[in-house]
DNA sequence: AAATTATATTCACAAAAAGGAATGTATGGG
DNA sequence: CCCATACATTCCTTTTTGTGAATATAATTT
């Protein structure tokens, strides 16, 4: 009977303002916590945290690759249903193309700087 | 420089399986208060609740007639965002077209009782 | 004006989420 | 084997949300 629940529960996964910035921050590609970290402005141990509540509401997916664990958009369709939340509230979100960030020692950061 | 703080908030307001399900029954059309609490089966103070904070985001919108109070969308767009959210779960949302309840004493489903 | 009906609000408490701090784990390098 | 690095988890506290119960308000009828 109860149908609403399941969309309920992804809802509240996209709810948060911080998963929201993750979010934005993979629309075009994959990126490592250390990135993620250092562009949401939060601890690493905050966005590890925010990075299981995404996967575990299937929004995300990761992939390890030595030290670094690489997090990649799994629905792809959550970015739709966001951009009609953001039309609806008048918010635009620019689509950063991989900010490089001096913060992040990641490969992709790295070669961004040379 | 948060420009995910409103989606959030909007997000926020649609995460609720009851607040799910009001808006379901107000897709075609307005409805009264009481035949929302007929129809989600809650009580009417809850169901009011609910009603004042979807109306608080912005989604629903009133309109006084007498004693009864009728809400309708005011965003028919969230529905767009819904139904990817609802395909993205797997689930089917049927719209049913305005639910005749015996509990209810508007003239709507009075007049389908006839 | 009193009673009735439809809806809204307020209070209180339980439950859940948010967020901080500390610590755990795993991989790779010396 | 020890250490450093990248990430995850656990514990704890604060805040927010969910929900029930009681009560208030406002229009309508008698």
């Amino acid at each position: 009977m109860d149908a609403y629940r399941l969309p309920a529960k992804l809802l509240k996964a996209l709810a948060h303002p911080v998963r929201l910035r993750i979010l934005n921050a993979l629309r075009e590609d994959e990126e490592c916590v250390c990135h993620l970290t250092a562009v949401v402005h939060h601890r690493q141990a905050y966005v590890s945290q925010q990075l299981r509540f995404l996967r575990q509401a299937g929004i995300l997916q990761d992939r390890k690759d030595g030290l670094r664990v690489y997090y990649r958009i799994k629905e792809p369709r959550v970015f739709d249903a966001l951009e009609i939340v953001n039309a609806l509230v008048g918010v635009k979100n620019e689509i950063a193309p991989h900010q490089v960030v001096a913060a992040c020692p990641c490969p992709k950061c790295e070669t961004g700087r040379e």
